[in-house]
RNA sequence: GCCCGGAUGGUGGAAUCGGUAGACACGCAGGACUUAAAAUCCUGUGACCAUUGCGGUCGUGUGGGUUCAAGUCCCACUCCGGGUACCA
């Protein structure tokens, strides 16, 4: 009875699905765990082997946690809108909705051959209507609240209304946009005169008319709309956040990207800035991943200064290092700053409206490479808060327009940016530094002494800071400032596949649909693109209106179905909220979170993000979705090359590849093994390789070059699980992937070792036979093979409890290596195995515990816990150095002292030897470690 | 540039608290079985020296340091990977 992995995985596939034995219901009377894998985007080209690493990592630990008792929910779900399906609509006409329904399924079909451990009775898909009703309804919450700084909490906008009603906007400390008044005042309808600075009484508010009080709402809302600068991409037809743009192009596609002003609906993230950064102290995720997050928020201490320039103009500029304020020799502006205008003598206004107007052309990839300086001076001056000189105002387009106040403060002494560009322009550099040397770099050091800074003078920056605002605070020309990078994020798409907003349009105003009229679904249209007119693709729609009034026409981003999805899962069916109060509190956070690391600044800001913003509203008892988190890292693909000699159709063995000029081509993977070719299967593969030669190497075989590079289908590189797992079956799949090294880790394809892992569950296989049938006996194990199972439990149950999933399969080679040369087949001992197996192999772990007699399947059986009367062993291998290096192994008692280990090593024959004569100057004895005689 | 990781045999990796470096597996070599091959099993396998046996020296990217003892801690550097950037 050999191990013949495709019936049993069959049987049990079949078993499992049946007596749904992987479906969970709440259970108050047990400890619940929630283990949960980031769900994919179903993809046309269907898993490769990379995608399940994770979520094999993820079951493992989840049939884990089962065996210890707990009541896991481990949920899978796909996230079905996306870019792709649709640009497949566009090409074929086919409604995306059918080729999601495509893909999902041939996923669903890959997953369930990996024999995953999810409950599929919980499946979500962001695209279902069922789903997205509850995103829609979680949008119409941010657009009715606001941030109240005051407690630091969204609030019900609601409250905020009552607030206006008693007492106008007195009182009102809320998170709004940096002078939002100045663009109410040009763009709103509205009752203020020039002087309004946004404030304004309970009268004003209640003469205000329904529209001019949406309007002003509009500034305070958590989702608002509003015209700002966004990410245009021409080539996809739709605004990206800054999150899917890679230097400078679209992450999809690589499309170019300019900044343009659109009406679009935008979330109020910059107001969780600093819950967000510090928040992370709370959650256990790795390093890197809260340091992406951290630098992303971009959180920089330091002062808005203002500069009284001419005609009654302020310049406000934010600096971290106000303490070299005495060092100011001119100001920048952006190009796109408000006062350049106004600033720009006549002489100078040709030249300035002429850089202006060509960096307004430059995208920001163009300005990116370019690294040369460029500025030109306004003919303005401005003067310093201190001094009071006047000092020029110039501008350049390396101070940008978003960040900060879009001005900065040039201080060329101690920042090399200022240095530069002093140099550059031949600007005064002014040494406020008692000891620096200025003539080639910049003083960027936070210890140097300040000098003609007048009271600022010996102090060092951490002195100086506070002096200086101190000081600015007192005349008002500044004060201390934290600045955080992080803008909000844009929140329409000009897209089809995505989730409608819930919002129509009464004379223009925004009405958000009511909860009982959700969802919102998705019109049909006659073609998946812009309109004529260059509207999104949902204007096509007849009938996409309500009561005569126009729908809002754009869609929902990507990232707004994934930040919530978590919680769908613990009550996806639930048809009055979007999860159950008492769901939501049993199931709680989310315990083990397993995805990929490039979600760093998207997925896992947005979720955290909603998932305040819903705990704020008291909708969640916490305020973190993801408790724990590991990122598995990205499986390469090894792709092979062959060398076609140039002009002809002859082929060359990678080793003599340099006898000719060569050109690289691709082979698919399928054709090559141990890196040599099957050169009749190349001939077949491709039309044009059928009259190919080959000329060989010394042992008549054609090798093939190779490199690591991710897999793509154009690579010819992409392992699927599939072909694995009809090979070796999935339970051997499962723990190669795991036996590869530790998930974190990137790291190539290879399935050099696989043969060796599939052979550990045979020979595991084999320990329950006897002349090729089941056979196990019921005798009484001897300590030796107690041993060996106990010290397996501690092993695995250590390195489970630190997620370390790569040497338990070794372990569990070396208990089998072991119980197979002491000819063990008993009961005794091979039962706790089978349970410490399970997560790891379940199909064969089910088979056996089946054979074993057992009725019961073995996912619910306890786990084994190792019990340290079978470990304590008598006599411990002393490893005897001299002086740091090993020379003998002395067996000793375990349990004796330290004193008497030392009597026993001095009176061994060898000591003597390795003394050469010499007396000991110290012995270091450290009981069941190790000794060291120091000479 | 800045921030965060990492570097261990021919290969993937192990070494959890500073205590026998190289577990486990692949690959390779030799052997058994076989007409042969595959499969399976056994033995060996860090490098160098010695080899009849005993053994010896070196060795975790490089250089230094702390320690009885360093892959592990500290300092400096090199290379590789990831993130990010005219961020004031």
């Amino acid at each position: 009875m050999e191990y013949d992995f495709r019936n049993i995985e069959a049987y049990w596939r079949k078993k499992w699905a049946q007596d749904e034995s992987y479906k969970v219901t709440e259970d108050p009377n047990k400890k619940k765990f929630y283990v949960l894998d980031m769900f994919p985007y179903p993809s046309g080209a269907g898993l490769h082997v990379g995608h399940p690493l994770g979520y094999i990592a993820s079951d493992i630990y989840a049939r884990y946690m089962r065996h210890k008792g707990y009541n896991v929910l481990h949920p899978m779900g796909y996230d079905s809108f996306g870019l792709p399906a649709e640009q497949y609509a566009i090409l074929t006409g086919q409604h995306p909705a059918k080729t999601t329904e495509q893909n999902i399924a041939r996923y669903r079909e890959q997953l369930d051959k990996i024999g995953f451990s999810y409950d599929w009775s919980r499946e979500v898909r962001t695209s279902s209507p069922e789903y997205y009703k509850w995103t829609q309804w979680i949008f119409g919450l941010l657009f009715n609240a606001w941030y109240d700084l005051e407690t630091n909490k969204t609030r019900p906008i609601s409250e905020l209304i009552a607030k206006f009603e008693e007492n106008g906007s007195y009182g009102v400390n809320a998170h709004m946009d940096e002078d939002w008044w100045k663009t109410y005042l040009l763009e709103a309808d509205h009752i203020f005169s020039a002087h309004f600075e946004g404030e304004f009484t309970d009268t004003d508010w209640k003469s205000m008319s329904e529209a001019q009080k949406e309007a002003l709402l509009m500034n305070y809302r958590v989702s608002y709309l509003a015209d700002s600068l966004v990410n245009w991409c021409t080539a996809l037809g739709t605004v990206l956040a800054n999150d899917e743009i890679k230097d400078g192009v679209s992450e999809r596609g690589g499309h170019a990207v300019e900044q343009k002003k659109m009406r679009q609906w935008s979330m109020r993230i910059s107001a969780y800035s600093e819950r967000l950064i510090s928040d992370l102290d709370t959650i256990d995720w790795p390093d890197n991943i809260k340091e992406i997050q951290r630098n992303w928020i971009g959180k920089s201490s330091g002062a808005r200064v203002r500069f009284q320039a001419e005609k009654e103009v302020t310049i406000e500029v934010f600096t971290t290092r106000p303490d070299t304020l005495y060092g100011v020799s001119f100001l920048t502006l952006a190009p796109e700053h408000e006062s350049v205008e106004v600033l720009t003598t006549e002489e100078q206004r040709d030249a300035v409206s002429e850089y202006v107007a060509n960096s307004k052309l430059k995208t920001e990839r163009e300005r990116m490479a370019e690294k040369k300086i460029s500025g030109v001076f306004t003919g303005g001056y401005a003067q310093h808060p201190l001094t009071g000189d006047q000092v020029p105002v110039w501008i350049g387009d390396y101070v940008l327009a978003g960040y900060g106040t879009g001005a900065v403060m040039a201080v060329p002494a101690g920042d090399q940016r200022d240095y530069d560009f002093a140099k550059h322009f031949n600007l005064e550099i002014k040494n406020i530094f008692a000891e620096s040397d200025l003539s080639e770099k910049a003083e960027t050091s936070k210890d140097a002494l300040l000098a003609n800074s007048d009271f600022l003078n010996g102090m060092n920056y951490y002195a100086a800071f506070d002096a200086v605002c101190e000081r600015l605070m007192e005349i008002g020309a500044g004060e201390k400032r934290v600045n955080y990078r992080l803008r909000d994020a844009v929140f329409s798409r000009q897209r089809y596949w995505g989730e409608p907003f819930p919002i129509y349009y009464e004379n223009g105003i925004p009405r958000l649909i009511e909860t009982e009229e959700l969802p919102t679904q998705l019109p049909d249209v006659d073609a998946y693109l812009p309109t004529e007119s260059g509207e999104p693709p949902l204007a096509r729609a007849t009938n996409w209106e309500r009561n005569g009034m126009p729908m809002e026409c754009n869609t929902m981003p990507g990232w707004a179905g994934s930040s919530w999805y978590f919680l769908r899962y613990m009550d996806p069916n639930n048809h009055s909220v979007f999860a159950s109060e008492e769901r939501i509190k049993y199931w709680g956070q989310v315990d083990l979170y397993m995805g990929g690391a490039e979600h760093a600044t998207g997925h896992l800001l947005y979720s955290r993000f909603w998932t305040k913003v819903l705990f704020d509203l008291g909708y969640i008892p916490f305020n973190e979705p993801f408790k724990k988190m590991i990122n598995q890292g990205m499986i390469l693909g090894r792709s092979s090359f062959v060398y076609r000699i140039k002009d002809s159709n002859t082929f060359i063995s990678f080793e003599r590849r340099k006898e000719f000029e060569t050109q690289r081509l691709y082979a698919d993977i399928s054709l090559v093994d141990n890196d040599k070719l099957n050169i009749e299967g190349f001939k077949s593969w491709l039309p044009e390789y059928a009259n190919a030669e080959f000329m060989l190497n010394e042992n008549s075989e054609y090798t093939c070059g190779w490199e690591v590079e991710k897999m793509s289908k154009s690579k010819y590189n992409v392992q699927t699980p599939d072909e694995l797992i009809e090979k070796f079956g999935a339970d051997t799949l499962r723990c190669y992937e795991m036996f590869l090294g530790p998930v974190e880790q990137s790291k190539p394809w290879d399935t050099k070792g696989i043969s060796g892992v599939h052979n550990f569950l045979r020979r595991f296989h084999r320990l329950f036979l006897e002349n090729e049938t089941f056979s196990v006996s019921s005798e009484e194990a001897t300590a030796a093979e107690m041993r060996v199972v106990h010290k397996t439990i501690k092993k695995i149950t250590e390195d489970l409890e630190r997620f370390s999933w790569n040497t338990v399969v070794s372990a569990c080679m070396i208990a089998t290596n072991e119980l197979t040369d002491l000819k063990c087949n008993k009961r005794q001992v091979l039962e706790p195995l089978v349970v410490l197996l399970s997560p790891y192999a379940p199909h064969l772990a089910e088979e056996l515990w089946k054979n074993l007699g057992h009725s019961t399947s073995v996912m619910n059986e306890s786990w084994p816990i190792a019990e340290n009367k079978y470990l304590e062993e008598e006599n411990f291998e002393y490893a005897i150095s001299f002086n740091g290096k090993t020379r003998f192994f002395l067996s000793l008692p375990a349990g004796m002292s330290a004193a008497d280990v030392e009597a026993e090593v001095m009176a061994h024959d060898s000591t003597a030897k390795y003394l050469e004569g010499k007396s000991p100057k110290k012995i270091i004895v450290v009981p069941k470690r190790i000794v060291n005689v120091v000479m």
